[in-house]
DNA sequence: TATAAGCGGA
C-alpha cells in the first residue's frame, strides 16, 4: 500500500494512475488508505478519478468521510456544480451528509460570495436535522457582517440560539457590532446583559466595539459613559480603546483630555501606535492648534516612529486649513521619496486644496492624469473634482463629468452609481444600475440601499420595488430602514399582501425591527381597512417588552380615528392610562 | 471580534 501511495506524485498522468490502481483491483483496501489517498491528492480532477476508482474497481462504497474529502477537493478548485453532484451521489448511495459535509460546503460557498447557495445548504442541513456548530454559525455571521448584510447576521444569530448553542465571546462581540451597525443600539447594549446571564463576560473588545459604534453615529456622550462603565467594571484598556477615546475627546472639543490620555498611555504600559499619533494630529488640527500638530509630525520623524499615508494625508489637510497650499503640495513629493504611495484620499485632499486656492487647471490636470494612469478613482475623488468645477463656476465641466459616468471607463460601475445617486441623478443612476445588475456587478448591499433611498425620496414606488426584488434575488436581506421604505412603496401601490409577507418573513428570519417599522405595518393595515389585523398586531406588540407602549397606543388610536372609529380610539387611549 | 485620513450640502 505504501508503495502505491509513494508512487503517485503530482506528475503521474491519469492513465498511469489507472494502471497503477488496477494492480490493486480486487484487493481489500482499508477506508483509511482510501481517505489518505484522497487527502494527498490536491488535484480535484484526480481526486474524482480516485473516488470513481474506489467505487468501480475496488467495489467499495466510499464512506461519508471519503466523500467529504472529495467534496473539499473539488470546492478548493471552485467546482461548485461537481460538489453539488457529489452530495447527490452520496445520497443515492444511502449516505447522509454530516455536519462536516455541510460545514465544508457552507464555508466554501460563503467565502466565495455564493451566499445564496451557502444559505440553501444551511437550510438543507436544518432539514436533515444535522445540527450546525458554533464555528459554522460564527463563520456565516462573520461573512454576512463583512458583506454589510446585518439582517442576515441577526437571522443567523437567532438560528444559532434556537439550535441550543450558547454563543461564545467572539460570537457575542461580532453581534454587538452587527446590532450597532444596524443602529439597534438598545439591542447592542442588551447583549451585554445576555452575555453575563450566559456566563460570558464582556471584555475589552466588547466595550471597544460598542464604543466605536457610538462614535460612528456621533453619539460621543454615550461613548464617554461607556468608557466610564468600562473603568468601573475594571475592564482593562488597550491600545485600540485609547485610540478610540482620543478621537472621542477630540470630537467633544476636549483637547486637554485627548492630550492627557495620549501622553499617559506609556505610563499605562501601552505604547502609542501610528494610529494614536495620527488621531491626535487630527484633533490638534481641528482645534486649530497647528503648531502642536506640526510639532507632533516632526516628533514622529525624530523618534523614528513609523509614518504612513494617513499621517501625510492628515498633515496635508492641516496645511490646507492654514492656506499653505505649497507646503501641502510639497508633502506629496516628501512622502513619495520615503516610499509612501499617495492614494485616493491624498489626491482628493490636494485637488480640494488647489481648487480652493484657485489653481483649478492644476487640479484638472492631475485628475486627468489619474484617470488615464489607471489609479482607482473612487467616489469622493470623483466628487471632489465635480465640486471643484462647480465652485469655480465651470458648471459645464461638472456636468460633463457626471455625464461620462453613464459609460464609466476605469471607474467601477458601483462607484458610478453611487456618484449619480449622490448627485440626485435618478434616471442616469437607474440606467447604470440596471446595466450593472444585469452584468452581475452589483455586489455591495449599500448600493441597493442608496438606490432605494433615492427612488423612495422621489416617489418612484414601482422602481423601489424593482430594486428591492433584485436585491432579494441576489440573496441579500434588507435592513430596517429599507424595510420601512419598501413597506411604504407597497402601501402606495396598494400591494398590502406583499407588504405583509415581507414584514412577517423578515421577522420569522429573526430580524429585529425598530418600533417605526412595526408602526408602519399598523398604518398599512389601517389603509387597507383591515381592522382585525390591526387589532391583532396591536395586541402582540402591546405584549412585547421592547416596544415603546405610549407611542404604540398613540399610533394605533390615530389610525382608528382616521377610520372614524372614535370608540376604538378612546378604548386604546384608555389602556395607556390604565397601564401608567 | 474593536481604532486613524479625503468632498459637501442637505
Amino acid at each position: 500500500m505504501d508503495n502505491l501511495l509513494s508512487s503517485i506524485s503530482q506528475t503521474t498522468t491519469q492513465e498511469q494512475l489507472c494502471t497503477l490502481l488496477s494492480l490493486y483491483k480486487g484487493r481489500q483496501l482499508s477506508i483509511r488508505f482510501m481517505v489518505s489517498l484522497l487527502s494527498r491528492e490536491p488535484d480535484w480532477q484526480r481526486s474524482l478519478a480516485l473516488l470513481d476508482w474506489i467505487v468501480e474497481e475496488a467495489l467499495y462504497t466510499p464512506s461519508v468521510f471519503a466523500y467529504n474529502v472529495a467534496i473539499r477537493n473539488v470546492l478548493r478548485a471552485k467546482q461548485w456544480v461537481l460538489a453539488t453532484g457529489l452530495v447527490d451521489e452520496m445520497r443515492q448511495r444511502g449516505l447522509s451528509p454530516d455536519r462536516f459535509t455541510y460545514s465544508t460546503l457552507i464555508t466554501h460557498f460563503g467565502k466565495n460570495g455564493l451566499f445564496d447557495s451557502a444559505l440553501s445548504w444551511l437550510q438543507q442541513m436544518e432539514q436533515d436535522h444535522v445540527s450546525g456548530d458554533l464555528v459554522l454559525y460564527s463563520n456565516l455571521i462573520e461573512l454576512s457582517r463583512k458583506l454589510g448584510d446585518y439582517s442576515k447576521a441577526m437571522s443567523l444569530f437567532s438560528r444559532l440560539k434556537r439550535a441550543g448553542i450558547v454563543p461564545d465571546l467572539v460570537a457575542y462581540n461580532s453581534m454587538i457590532n452587527v446590532f450597532g451597525k444596524a443602529r439597534l443600539f438598545k439591542e447592542a447594549r442588551q447583549l451585554f446583559h445576555e452575555m453575563r446571564t450566559n456566563g460570558v463576560f464582556p471584555d475589552t473588545v466588547s466595550y471597544s466595539t460598542l464604543l466605536s459604534i457610538f462614535v460612528e453615529n456621533q453619539r460621543f456622550l454615550e461613548g464617554l459613559s461607556i468608557f466610564s462603565e468600562m473603568n468601573e467594571t475594571r475592564c482593562p484598556l488597550d491600545l485600540t480603546t485609547c485610540n478610540i477615546m482620543i478621537d472621542v475627546y477630540g470630537r467633544l472639543d476636549m483637547v486637554r483630555e485627548a492630550d492627557w490620555l495620549f501622553w499617559s498611555m506609556r505610563k499605562m504600559g501601552i505604547e502609542p501606535s501610528v494610529v494614536s499619533y495620527n488621531t491626535l494630529s487630527r484633533v490638534y488640527g481641528e482645534a486649530e492648534l497647528f503648531g502642536e500638530a506640526i510639532h507632533l509630525f516632526r516628533l514622529m520623524q525624530r523618534k523614528d516612529i513609523e509614518q504612513n499615508v494617513v499621517t501625510y494625508n492628515t498633515m496635508m489637510k492641516i496645511y490646507g486649513k492654514t492656506l499653505e497650499h505649497e507646503k501641502a503640495t510639497n508633502l506629496i513629493q516628501e512622502m513619495k521619496s520615503k516610499g509612501i504611495e499617495p492614494n485616493a484620499v491624498t489626491y482628493s485632499t490636494i485637488i480640494s486644496i488647489w481648487g480652493k486656492a484657485g489653481k483649478l487647471d492644476r487640479a484638472a490636470m492631475l485628475f486627468q492624469k489619474l484617470r488615464s494612469s489607471g489609479v482607482e478613482i473612487d467616489l469622493v475623488l470623483y466628487q471632489t473634482m465635480i465640486v471643484a468645477y462647480e465652485k469655480a463656476g465651470l458648471v459645464g465641466h461638472a456636468k460633463r463629468l457626471l455625464h461620462e459616468l453613464k459609460r464609466p471607463d476605469n471607474i467601477p460601475r458601483e462607484t458610478a452609481i453611487s456618484i449619480l445617486i449622490g448627485a440626485g441623478r435618478i434616471e442616469e443612476a437607474t440606467w447604470v444600475f440596471r446595466q450593472a445588475f444585469d452584468a452581475g456587478e452589483v455586489k455591495t448591499i449599500s448600493v441597493f440601499g442608496s438606490m432605494i433611498d433615492l427612488l423612495s425620496r422621489n416617489k418612484k414606488h414601482g422602481n423601489v420595488i424593482e430594486v428591492f426584488e433584485k436585491m432579494r434575488a441576489s440573496g441579500y436581506f434588507p435592513d430596517s430602514s429599507m424595510i420601512a421604505l419598501v413597506l411604504n412603496a407597497y402601501g402606495k401601490l396598494r400591494e398590502f399582501e406583499k407588504a405583509e409577507t415581507i414584514y412577517k418573513e423578515m421577522q420569522e428570519e429573526g430580524c429585529v425591527f425598530p418600533d417605526e417599522v412595526h408602526f408602519q405595518m399598523l398604518n398599512l393595515y389601517g389603509a387597507r381597512g383591515d381592522l382585525m389585523a390591526l387589532e391583532s398586531l396591536f395586541e402582540s406588540l402591546d405584549s412585547d417588552p421592547n416596544i415603546d407602549k405610549k407611542e404604540l397606543h398613540i399610533v394605533t388610536a390615530g389610525i382608528y380615528e382616521r377610520k372614524n372609529r372614535t370608540d376604538d380610539a378612546s378604548r386604546i387611549m384608555n389602556r395607556i392610562r390604565r397601564s401608567l
